[in-house]
RNA sequence: GGCUUCAUAGCUCAGUUGGUAGAGCAGAGGACUGAAAAUCCUCGUGUCAGUGGUUCGAUUCCACUUGAAGCCA
């Protein structure tokens, strides 16, 4: 029996993801699945350029609006999430189009990577994080290196999160992150993803990052921040979202508004950059030209389906 | 018009007591398995403004030219 398929929106920030998935939606009866770390989190709107309902054009959307910004999320519950949606779409006679620029997000579910089913320990972080402070990074690398070393040679002595994490993990399971990964991709995949990129010359896209900014500043980007900081309190992940923590600064005085809206700019640009590393590493990916028509795009995706179906 | 100072990487500037030069920022490339819009790694050849002169050798010293800033008229 074949497996179903699922169609994956992917690219850099500001490529037109949106735009052009809403269409294909439409054009195929299909349902969205957002792939975004940020969009994920209620009330932040502006900064995250999450589409508004009108934008939707009544097309549902899975995976956005669905988190307080006081929650932790993590890949690990995306995942499992995500693919309750893309289920249910199914269920119901319909195409899942999985949407967004978040790289590890999207691989959780091409990849069909398993994640052991444990909690975040929120003590046991706490209490790494101390180490770091009062013995130093290096104390935890040596540490990390005697239980994994082979997760360790692939990371620097200073990358804290991933030191981190090997001790985590360990702490949690009793397994090195070596066997983890291991384990975690055994399973083939439930369904068929067919995977597009857009694709922008560097500087149209920078350019039209920069263009955005200036939008989201103008719809009122530092009010949506000041809303939240007086609604919420603890902001586990939300608050690494760009535009949030530069606002912030702003609000602290930190630095002129000047400052601010060219820090998002680079920031974002950087970002992008990023993405784009990310996305260029899966070669079963389909690159689509961003300054083509959306028509001309959704044209190329259904034939590349319907070639790879014969 | 006269005098002074400056002219070095995309930008801001070091530096070479004469042996063709290096930081920060910007930028580029890469990594990425429970924070990922996060986190981390790597990458610096440029007519040293132009033209002459002195010198074995000039980006460095000298002269002139051009441009910028300041001061005096």
């Amino acid at each position: 029996m074949p497996k179903e398929k699922v169609i994956v929106i992917c690219g850099a920030t500001a490529s037109g993801k949106t735009a052009l998935s809403i269409e294909l939606a439409k054009k195929i009866d299909g349902v969205i699945v957002s792939a975004d770390s940020m969009q994920i989190y209620k009330d932040m709107n502006i900064g995250t350029a999450k589409p508004t309902a009108q934008e939707m054009q009544g097309i549902p959307h899975y995976m956005i609006d669905c988190i307080s910004p006081e929650q932790r999320f993590s890949v690990a519950e995306y995942k499992k999430l995500a693919k309750q949606a893309i289920r249910k779409i199914i269920e119901k006679g319909k195409i899942p189009i999985v949407v967004g620029g978040t790289g590890l997000y999207i691989d959780s579910l091409i990849y069909e990577i398993e994640y052991p089913n444990i909690e975040f320990d929120e003590e046991y972080r706490k209490l790494l994080e101390k180490k770091v402070q009062e013995e130093g990074l290096e104390t935890l690398y040596q540490e990390a290196k005697r239980i994994d070393e082979k997760a360790v040679q692939k990371i620097s002595h200073n990358d804290q999160k991933r030191i981190l994490r090997i001790l985590e993990i360990y702490h949690a399971t009793g397994k090195t992150k070596t066997q983890q990964e291991e384990e975690s991709r055994k399973k083939e995949t439930e369904f068929d993803y067919y995977v597009y990129a857009l694709n922008w010359d560097r500087d149209v896209l920078y350019d039209r990052i920069n263009q955005r900014v200036d939008i989201m500043l103008q719809q009122g980007l530092v009010n949506e921040v000041r809303t939240i900081l007086n609604k919420y309190v603890h902001f586990p992940t939300a608050m690494q979202g760009l535009g949030y923590k530069e606002v912030v600064e702003y609000l602290e005085e930190k630095c002129t508004k000047e400052e601010m809206t060219e820090k998002i700019k680079q920031e974002t640009r950087r970002y992008a950059k990023r993405q784009l590393t990310w996305f260029r590493k899966n070669k079963q990916t389909m690159w689509l030209e961003g300054n083509k028509s959306t028509e001309e795009n959704i044209q190329v995706i259904l034939e590349d389906i319907n070639w790879k179906n014969n």
